[in-house]
DNA sequence: TATAAAACAACACGTTGCGTGTGGTTCAAT
DNA sequence: ATTGAACCACACGCAACGTGTTGTTTTATA
């Protein structure tokens, strides 16, 4: 026989979370003293094993209590249910790390916040991307969406995520530089590279893709290119001569 | 300006929330109406969106109001430290899946709760499964330990857990018949070749698990096996001659 | 055995992010 | 002017306790 204070103690339950089990009718202390405090029962601490066992699965004291009362209650569908739960639960999170992810490569980009693109990123991740691609509808056919699509940051390598916002980022950092300079013509050439990784060898895609990125100048796609490299690309491209292997 | 029931409607927020958020301090209408009715501007609206941002990607009113009120507040910072929370939920979500799916095949097994084994599950993906272990340590030593650690659920693929259960059920079902038999044999086979596949040729570590076993003869280590299962291969094993390869 | 200290019971209020009313007021259309 | 819809303000409820407060019982010490 346990006082309330000796099972918080064993159990390491606070008296408190104890207190409310018995209000709610879930462990009843098996006996009082005269005096009315409650003493528990070998019995009661093994009832409160289960509950705590139950508990750690995600079920709701409510639950627990039907689960614990109703022996005919179907134990296999209550824990596939949470299992359900729980896997729908990772899902989300998965989202939600990916447009954390997102909105954290955007801070340190920017350098400040935009919302648009932070409400894309959530966009994006949250239900339907075409929703978030609409814009590019007019340059881009079916099937080069759906390559885009399942090419974002979800489904890249982190290793290419982070070559393509270095490689992104240092034509930002440098966009003071002369499009005839070395430097400049590096940069451009490091960034076509990544691209041709990424994109692989299909050239209509890159040209239809160039094209939607240089009148719309902005947007999740391709993040974080924006008009200014872009500009800054074709300046050194033109700078090179004529023939431009970008475009 | 956009009275409550319109801003409701075009961003499918409830009315009543929208009274919360003004009652919370969090977003309050710049304007009203002489009648007290209140009125939402493009600015709200902006703000509201901001709002819904931040909400999903999971933090709290408070918080967003401080993020949203102080300017000075660093948002990397706020960004990252909820990046950490999810990836810590996620992993926490991860052990909850394992040790329910452990709990479903074990409640699929005994065909009725064993609660002893559902402790031992939650244990194991809980804290530290050395614990879980401990009565093991009598017959294995640091290696082995360590071995059969890593071996378990968490680790195996889902095909040899499949085929695990499925070998130790085949026996667990078939208990009554002659070990003599070409069918006993035959399941016994199974079982050997499963085990050889997954504890690979240590016939060391196998020796030992064994013993193990003989005398603890329950447990959650290579689970759903239990002393009848081993009392069955024991008998399979000496009716087909005192050549025994499993011990 | 008397008394002090510790433990306990019972009650109440607070937490988060709203849902769900209720009664009274204001707006928009007829 | 009237009526129905929308609105405001207020209040209670939820889950699972945390954090007191006051008064009683038990236990340890003198």
């Amino acid at each position: 026989m346990y006082t309330i204070g000796k099972l918080s103690k064993n159990t390491g339950v606070t008296v408190r979370t104890l207190d409310y089990y018995d209000e709610i009718g879930l462990i009843k202390p098996s006996s009082k003293t005269s005096g009315g405090h409650r003493l528990y029962s070998e019995d009661d601490v093994m009832r409160l094993e289960r509950v705590l066992a139950l508990k750690y699965m995600g079920f709701s004291l409510e639950q627990i209590k039907d689960i614990l009362e109703n022996s005919t209650s179907n134990w296999l569908e209550s824990i596939q249910q949470q299992l359900e739960l729980v896997k729908r639960e990772q899902e989300r999170l998965k989202m939600l790390e990916q447009a954390l992810l997102g909105v954290s490569y955007s801070i340190e980009f920017e350098g400040e916040i935009n919302w648009p693109i932070i409400f894309s990123m959530i966009k994006l991740y949250q239900q339907d991307p075409g929703d978030v691609l609409e814009k590019y509808k007019e340059y881009l056919n079916e099937d080069e969406m759906k390559k885009i699509v399942d090419m974002s940051v979800e489904n890249m390598s982190e290793e290419d995520i982070q070559a393509w916002l270095r490689v992104v980022g240092d034509i930002r950092n440098n966009l003071h530089l002369d499009p005839n300079s070395e430097k400049a013509e590096q940069l451009v050439l490091s960034w076509a590279d990544q691209a041709d990784k990424m994109f692989g060898n299909d050239e209509e895609l890159l040209g239809n893709m160039w094209e939607a990125l240089q009148n719309l100048q902005e947007g999740i796609a391709f993040y974080p290119m924006n008009k200014d490299v872009i500009d800054f690309i074709k300046c050194v491209a033109l700078a090179k001569g004529g023939q431009t292997h970008d475009s």
